[in-house]
DNA sequence: ATTATAGGCGAACGAACGTTCTATGTCAAG
DNA sequence: CTTGACATAGAACGTTCGTTCGCCTATAAT
């Protein structure tokens, strides 16, 4: 059983490398030519496993479409729980960055933060925030708005009528627009790289 | 001039939307059924405009695979530059946020933070963490460690032999592991979700 | 020893594939 | 009006596609 499993996670890695070095999946010839058969109907048996364990899936045309393969990162528990053993890691589930941080592909804008006026809610100078440009700002959310001429990051307070744009840094002061505040999306997430 | 531009913006959407919704590629008489057209050779005329957008892109073997409409956030400049009108959006670059924020995918591991010791380099609890299994540690990288039998997140300081692990939270006092430092990863991305 | 099971081979099928060709219609420039 | 560029239609081509079938060979179970 040991082998054969091995054989399995190599195909799986193999049918992962093809796709993100591909852009595509692969025909069946292709499997076969990837998992070294030198027939059709043995990578067409061979894909009818992956298909069950979730790895792709297929069309009614019966083209193949990632399914786990997909989404490359795997996720963990906790900080506090530490990195699972091998043998575990296996199952983890694995998600895709994008599909996790995106929820309207059309409106989904990539802004640098360059000033430190939230570095008080996390947000600090070289991050990347996701905006958001279709959503309704409500009380409570980071906004990016126009007031006064210049664009800024915010928070953002509605208390009945008045409007005020709130930073999270105590060197700032909150900004009460007089008249023409112009809000043009809202933060849904914040993204930092390291190195 | 300008219909036939917002036609073109239509069936690159049309591309797109077939493209997220299929998990693949469409081929030429599909792409003869969303562009509305009746004739393979005009989808494939039509195919080869886009190609040369970088909308997309086709293999030796004559299949499409997908181009910009595969990365879904727009780039845009920095918060003070702001919004741009909706004419120069069109042209904005777009990026995927997996290729963005991962660069070995074998050893990429999603964790949640739950502790507030990393508060102070931005990173507060319920964010997440992208951590590279590996990597090998610098000095100066934050990394998920296993000291003393508990696993926390930390700087990591190397001064020559000795090693320290130092939080980014002064509530909290650096650690100088005894004998059983195991570092399991760095991490190279922080990812925060709101709403 | 016999049977059952699984994996791979090789050939075959119709359908769908990418590509090319010619023909037709449309529309703006001369 | 004529011309030329362009977009679409429609047919045709050789190739590759997904799928199925029968056969062979191991390995494991009875």
């Amino acid at each position: 059983m040991k082998s054969s499993d091995d054989k399995l996670r190599a195909r799986i890695s193999d049918m992962s490398a093809f796709f993100h070095k591909n852009g595509r999946m692969p025909s069946f010839s292709e499997v076969g030519e990837i998992f070294h058969l030198s027939s059709k109907s043995a990578a067409y048996k061979a894909v009818g496993k992956l298909e069950k364990m979730g790895v792709l899936s297929k069309d009614k045309r019966g083209k193949l479409i990632p399914g786990s393969i997909k989404s490359p990162v795997k996720i963990l528990g906790t900080v506090e729980a530490g990195f699972p053993s091998p043998a575990e890691e296996e199952l983890a589930d694995t998600i895709s960055l994008d599909d996790f941080l995106i929820k309207n592909r059309e409106a989904a804008f990539l802004l640098k933060v360059s000033g430190d006026s939230m570095s008080g809610a996390g947000i600090l100078p070289g991050d990347m925030v996701i905006v958001d440009k279709g959503q309704t700002p409500k009380s409570g959310d980071i906004v990016i708005a126009e007031v006064d001429g210049e664009w800024t990051m915010k928070y953002l307070r509605k208390r009945g009528e008045s409007v005020t744009l709130i930073p999270a840094n105590p060197n700032y002061k909150p900004i009460k627009p007089k008249n023409d505040l112009k809000i043009a999306g809202v933060v849904t997430a914040v993204v930092r790289k390291y190195g």
